[in-house]
DNA sequence: CACTGGATAATTTGATCATATTCTAGGATC
DNA sequence: GATCCTAGAATATGATCAAATTATCCAGTG
């Protein structure tokens, strides 16, 4: 019986969007080993589809070779870190403003709808729905951008500092994190791209900056 | 001491970088679709390693999967090109930037071999030559800036667009291309990275408006 | 009688797996 | 402490299964 979504989907779809999650949402750690045998296990898949997932994730930067052969999920350096913030300073801002142009009243109501629950994450302390929503949130935004490759570049960035942040956030709560969505959401609903595009960089700017914070106070001399 | 160290390299990194070159230097034209056995046979390796240089350079932007079970060198369309005008745009004069910080005399003297062999290709209107110089300049200034993520991401923008390139020069000659390089290396010799990043910039940005062009010139609709 | 349209068969190609080979790491022996 | 050996994991191959495209054929129609 659980057989019939095998058609719906390849296998190397299905694991690597599972193994994603995983790595996105902190559920495997910056450092920690990857073996591609433990994963046919533990993800019940074959050995080629769990492969190609792999090299995926790696070229996505979500994972990184050791050198030998062996796979974990990359410690960030804080230079690794003012690149992301640079890169995501000067992509997301963009499609902020393409997502306004686009974007229908229902569209930003249902990202309200998401940024509600997100409050209701943080009011509550759950660290790994808060980690959903935020993501959430800002990935609806870059499909309302209707931009692929923009999409993908921010996507990718996502891959990379996710990790970190999950560790930053179980250390420290959910309570310092920035958050001007609803600055954002409510520019977007006047139409006022360039203002809501601000606040994205702002709420992108600060949130790296905790980020890069964490990681020099945790490891001040590598 | 470069023997044959037939095992240094594992063969799917191997076949990603033959594949990569096909396709960055026009090899493969933008809409043509790939075969795995193709591949195989043609670039002489096994099912798996083809298998995972694909999906690498899926997820780079190289190739497209064709919603069925296809693969192909994607076709841009204009929003494709201003998307990656704009990222272009944004990331690159970074680079620059950051290279010219950390640039030896020595480096830049590299850069100048380059770019002498470069107009030596449009001199002779070789446009193979003329298409790996030029990225190869570029290459080396993400080298020289020593940031991975941000080099990573222009990477995979040369990727995108670099097929496109290849048929509008195989149109047009070499000549209407623009070239900022010497300006841009004077000023990384004066240390001012400011007007090298411009330089870049003005670069990235004519040779976009020429793709740009040329793509909305030979399909005005679709 | 020629032509078009749809359905089915055949071939090509992609997806997956099981297996053999190669390489790295860690421990035992000298 | 260095070297060799063994265990285990990763790489790579070829076979097998499934899906999709293409080709073919027949029926119905003008």
């Amino acid at each position: 019986m659980e057989q019939q979504q095998k058609t719906s989907q390849p296998a190397h779809e299905i694991v690597y969007h599972k193994l994603r999650e995983l790595i996105l949402f902190g559920d495997i750690i910056p450092g920690q080993a990857i073996t591609i045998q433990g994963l046919t296990s533990t993800l019940d898949a074959g050995m080629t589809p769990v492969r190609e997932a792999l090299r995926r994730l790696i070229s996505e930067g979500a994972l990184a070779f050791q050198g030998n052969r062996r796979v974990s999920v990359p410690v960030l350096t804080p230079e690794n870190v003012n690149e992301l913030m640079f890169a995501r300073q000067a992509i997301e801002p963009q499609l902020i403003i393409l997502a306004t142009q686009r974007a229908a009243p229902a569209d930003l109501d249902r990202l309200l709808a998401i940024d509600t629950q997100l409050d209701d994450a943080i009011e509550r302390g759950d660290v790994k729905r808060y980690l959903r929503k935020n993501y959430e949130f800002h990935s609806q935004l870059y499909n309302l951008a209707d931009a692929p490759i923009l999409s993908s570049l921010a996507d990718s960035m996502w891959l990379r500092f996710g990790p970190s942040l999950r560790v930053i956030i179980g250390r420290m709560g959910t309570q310092n994190m920035p958050d001007l969505h609803k600055a954002c959401i409510e520019a977007m609903r006047a139409g006022d791209a360039h203002t809501a595009a601000n606040a994205i960089k702002q709420d992108v700017v600060s949130g790296m900056e905790q980020v890069l914070r964490n990681l020099t106070e945790s490891h001040p001399s590598n």
